[in-house]
DNA sequence: GATGAAAACTTTATAAG
DNA sequence: CTTATAAAGTTTTCATC
């Protein structure tokens, strides 16, 4: 993967409809062997895909929160009822097992306080294996993308 | 915004680069209502615009990273600079300010313990106003999405 | 909303320099 | 890599039911 390719991915990254023509003309190439490269990036898994980002606030969820989750050891079924259950649930954004204090950490949209609390308390108590929650509420996002920006 | 408007939404969340015609039939709806649905929804910028997902481990940074930093709070230009440095970072694939203990989240990307003891003291604690961190190491993705899908 | 049609453009493939 | 060509498919607009 050279420099070129770099720019490609950046360039799709930002702005994933761009034309193949437009895009050989950013990354200074003719659209022939620009083409070719953006196919084997793709088949070489590089680009994993193409989405849609959509405003969340449109779509009635203008709030974001971090919840920590803290769960009981025990049971590894409950863990696995938790996992799919969280990852089943439209607001969660994201989802990670994580090192530390606590044992996994979500990312959710919600509307408000009280769209945090029916969260809460409604579904992700509900669950089983739960035994402490932190929560973050965000305030302004300083940056959001899907992933890193090639170097 | 009807329940078609939402299979849309999902539709192009999950893969943007549907054509219209076949987008159409996966909504139910002949091409040419579907494709005025898609227009009005970019316009009114419940689409904000569509990106290609990379693979992270692929372009050298296998390993995701949640870091909490707490800042000194008694300069307004120092924490906008810690800001847009932040911001810039291309590892950085998320930064919030957020509410609790800590003052903001940041979301990045690093290839094994040794990127991310490269982050931390050759760029993040080398920004002014840093008082502290927290990291959690990502140890597995449960769910990985870039907006709440519409439910 | 469905259907149909037309022009402009894009994708994809291939060949030659 | 560049340039060029070409068929097939797609986008976009628009008129009609």
């Amino acid at each position: 993967m050279d420099a070129t390719d770099k720019r490609i991915l950046r360039a799709l990254h930002a702005e994933a409809r761009l034309t193949n023509a437009e895009l050989a003309e950013r990354v200074g190439l003719s659209p022939s062997p620009c083409w070719a490269r953006v196919r084997k990036l793709e088949q070489a898994g590089v680009i994993r895909g193409y989405h849609a980002a959509l405003d969340q606030a449109k779509l009635g969820l203008p709030d974001t929160v971090i919840i920590e989750v803290m769960t009981e050891k025990h049971d590894e079924a409950q863990l696995a009822e938790f996992e799919s259950a969280i990852a089943a649930m439209p607001e969660v954004i994201e989802a990670w097992l994580v090192t530390g204090e606590y044992d996994y950490v979500i990312k959710a949209a919600v509307g408000g306080t009280a769209g945090y609390e029916r969260l809460l308390r409604e579904k992700i108590y509900r669950l089983p294996g739960v035994r402490h929650t932190r929560t973050a509420f965000g305030i302004r996002c300083l940056k959001q993308s899907y992933t890193p920006r090639p170097a």
